[in-house]
DNA sequence: TTAATAGTGTCTCTAAGACATTATTCC
DNA sequence: GGAATAATGTCTTAGAGACACTATTAA
């Protein structure tokens, strides 16, 4: 995909859908921290989530598995809308910002633009094993970096909301879904799940009574090899249970934690 | 507010937000059924959602109230956002029939309208007690009714899957959060807030359990008054606590049936 | 043998789920 | 007293939560 060709073209109201944009908070694990990718377009003060806006020829969902695979480079991760947003100021104040950016690479604004416009923001997060993704900068931005869900920079507009609400729908969703599909290695042990956990909920949980749990739902498989890490214990490979993973995905589980 | 006005102004590109749509599911409950407030526009063979555009000077869930209090009379009610749709595919095959309606109001269509072309849409859901509201038809339907969610009538573009998801939505969300302010009297029978929680799970639930899981989540307080129903015993009548009720949908709360 | 981490078992207590009888009202 | 509906208590059982020791590894 020519992605200068298709970010320029977002002027063309034939082919985007006007006033729409899709912002995907994509999340990645790795070694116990929960990081957000994070972009900052060419001459912006401040950062955003990964965002981009919808082809009359594709659905919202698509245009959101777009926007995760054009920055991990990866196909098909779990996705998952949580919310969408639409105010009259929620890009107020920052309009400039957008118009000096577009400046910057060279092209007009017209000042009726859409892009200028009241537009509601279907939002998404992606969940994804950082370490597997190579960052894939966009011709327009200036930076693309990992920050630590706790340790934001300044955001542009409502975006710091946006990337609050995706926490606590993850929050909401690891209690009532399996999770971690897409954010272990194929092969993982417990106390790397069981970090997994932690972190995501951001409070320590009892490993036996989370072992025990986690076994009774079926969704985790002991296998017969265990990992070497050093001068320690080696532990146990698991894998998930792909039929009864999906299936849960389905039906939902119940983890009390 | 002139709704003739307002509605003829949905070709007005200065007034309206473009592409985007916010579709509220209206669901009713009284003697134990649940209803959906459903429109048949003028010439329209199907019906639809009640549902309409955005103002630019408004949030989405502003335009969702606003629909919602068009077609009720009443404000304020209760309102969740649960998903937005939006594929090139949704209305395909229907538009003649917009074009159609348009006509039939004596007003004609560009065929670059973005009203038929790709468009996005907010959807909510709004509880009401139905025995409260006037129904309020617009200038341009044809008629508006409520319709037991088990037996609807045929349904334009995707709205019966848009009906579909705010009932799984708000049955959820009545296992997180509390719910019934917004759909019993003041003062209610514990068998009546039971049959409500029957009518939405749409399951049995043994009324010494569900009372028991009620009472102790606190947001109900029995009343020193009974209700005279006949050659029956008469039941004790009931209020919610507003102040723990709030507090509960603030947190959220479990009630496992 | 030591240091670090993995793995596991038991007790208590709360609450979910199943179940049936008594109380009230008006005729 | 009869018919209809409201109200309520108990037992069993599952599982949540709290808690601490043993096993393994490599230096």
């Amino acid at each position: 995909m020519d992605i200068k060709k298709l970010e320029s073209s977002y002027f063309d109201d034939k082919i985007y859908v006007k006033n729409v944009a899709v912002d995907n908070v994509i999340f990645g694990y790795h070694d116990k921290e929960l990081k957000v990718l994070l972009q900052r377009p060419t001459s912006f003060p401040k950062w955003t989530v990964t965002g981009g806006y919808v082809r009359k020829t594709e659905s919202i969902e698509e245009a959101a598995d777009n926007i995760a695979c054009m920055r991990t480079g990866l196909k098909n991760l779990f996705l998952k809308q949580f919310r969408s947003f639409g105010n009259p100021s929620r890009t107020k104040g920052e309009r400039d910002i957008v118009k000096k950016f577009f400046e910057s690479i060279g092209m007009e604004l017209p000042a009726d633009s859409w892009i200028l416009d009241y537009s509601v923001s279907i939002a998404f997060y992606t969940l994804t094993e950082f370490s597997r993704v190579t960052v894939q900068k966009a011709p327009f931005d200036e930076a693309i970096d990992w920050w630590p869900v706790s340790q934001l920079p300044p955001m542009m507009f409502d975006h710091a909301l946006i990337i609050a609400e995706a926490l606590k729908a993850l929050q909401h969703h690891i209690y009532h879904y399996p999770i971690g599909y897409e954010l272990l290695p194929e092969k993982f042990t417990l106390p790397e799940i069981h970090s997994l956990y932690e972190t995501i909920l951001d409070k320590t949980l009892d490993n036996r009574n989370f072992t025990r749990k986690l076994m009774s739902t079926g969704i985790v498989k002991k296998l017969d090899e265990t990992r070497s890490i050093g001068a320690h214990r080696s532990p146990y490979l698991y894998k998930f249970d792909k039929r009864k993973y999906d299936t849960a995905l389905k039906n939902g589980i119940f983890l009390a934690f």
